[in-house]
DNA sequence: GTGTTGCAGGTGTGATCACAAAAATGGCTT
DNA sequence: AAGCCATTTTTGTGATCACACCTGCAACAC
């Protein structure tokens, strides 16, 4: 029985908790591909009953996030080859579209801020750690590609990211190199220079990198 | 071994034939902007309970085919100009891209399909048939990115349509133009020539044509 | 007339249950 | 040992219900 409540300034609705949860956890990374989940499990893990966990699971599952096999059951997904290509190249269309409106408006105070996450990223590179790379290299572009005022678009981007995230999690966590973001540092560079062209080429550069670990 | 898993006349779920449903008809235009609609009233239309309609309405719902109020209603989006542009701009880059990979795979079988449903569209301008000029349209644009052979990039332009539809049958519903689809010719015309640079004005103008019409 | 209040119907949310189908299990035969 | 079949357990699906909240709307006070 529901006793408690809920205003609409405090807690969200539980199957939204649930859901962006998840979502965070899948983007960036937390769970490997193909991994397995039930809505009991999931209502268990928070508490309630499989009808919130089936809502927070449906949206997931209509945004890439999680796929259903033909019976139905739930796991993340694990990408072929070809699909990581088309996300990849779906990638560098709308980020660099995205960067490129940012750039109008990237003042000092974005860019050092940039500079400041990119400590971070290099510093998860550093240690091999896997999520947390994942997590701050994500928050490196999210907070250029706010400044391009499109919600939109970047709703768009990060329908990409969590489509890749477990993917990247298990890319990442066999890479073996130790060499800071090299791409992140031209896109910076650009920013500063108001380098448009060079924008656009060091962001593409940065997305498609990943691709070519592939490859190997 | 699972000789069997889901036979080919086996009924799909409920909520899988309503999500359908109602994806279409929004894709299409069929509903106009700001409509509301209800759990159980949709349950009543497919002749089931609350349970799958809320599991359809949640997938719509994820993919922005529909809006939830700040109390959970559901309606159709109301699109800002400015969010309009925005999508306008992801068709943009989405589609470009798509019609540059399907050209090199674009034989006369596809052209002479392409020429066949331009007829229909032209119909459908010249009948004023909002509707159905949106249905042909998009199946007009859906044949020529089947080819490219990108079932990512293609979901997510037809995630973009979706938002569009009721948007869509709005302003089409508004206009009161006769002359048949320039840029369509246009496109055939490139496609036939192999002019990638063409191809990639062509749609980007079809695209963004719509546009414009809402500056008015 | 205009704004307010109270009430009734409707709405989304979440829990619980029944059911069918799919995996997992365990015992059996070969 | 390895493969196979029957049984049990687990899982997703859909129906139904209780509940809190929102929305209209009508009656009322000023």
């Amino acid at each position: 029985m529901n006793l408690n409540p809920r205003p609409a300034d405090a807690a969200p609705a539980a199957h939204d908790r649930i859901y962006r949860t998840l979502r965070t956890r899948i983007m960036q990374g937390d769970l490997s591909p193909g991994q397995p989940m039930t809505l009991r499990g999931i209502g268990r893990d928070y508490g309630v009953s499989m009808t919130p966990a089936r809502e927070a699971v449906r949206r997931l599952v209509a945004e890439g996030a999680l796929t259903l096999s033909s019976s139905g059951r739930i796991s993340t997904p694990e990408l072929s080859n070809e699909r990581i290509e088309e996300l990849a190249a779906l990638r560098a269309l709308i980020e660099v579209e995205l960067a490129s409106r940012a750039l109008p408006r990237a003042h000092m105070a974005l860019i050092e801020r940039l500079q400041t996450i990119n400590t971070a990223v290099a510093e998860a590179v550093a240690h091999r750690d896997a999520v947390s790379y994942i997590r701050t290299n994500l928050e490196f572009h999210r907070t250029l590609y706010l400044r391009a005022q499109a919600p939109a678009m970047l709703a768009m981007a990060e329908t990409v990211w969590l489509q890749l995230g477990p993917t990247m999690r298990a890319l990442y966590g066999k890479l073996r190199k130790t060499e800071p973001p090299q791409f992140h540092r031209l896109i910076i560079a650009a920013l500063r220079a108001g380098d448009e062209p060079g924008l656009r080429l060091a962001v593409r550069s940065d997305v498609t990198q990943g691709l070519r670990m592939l490859a190997s």
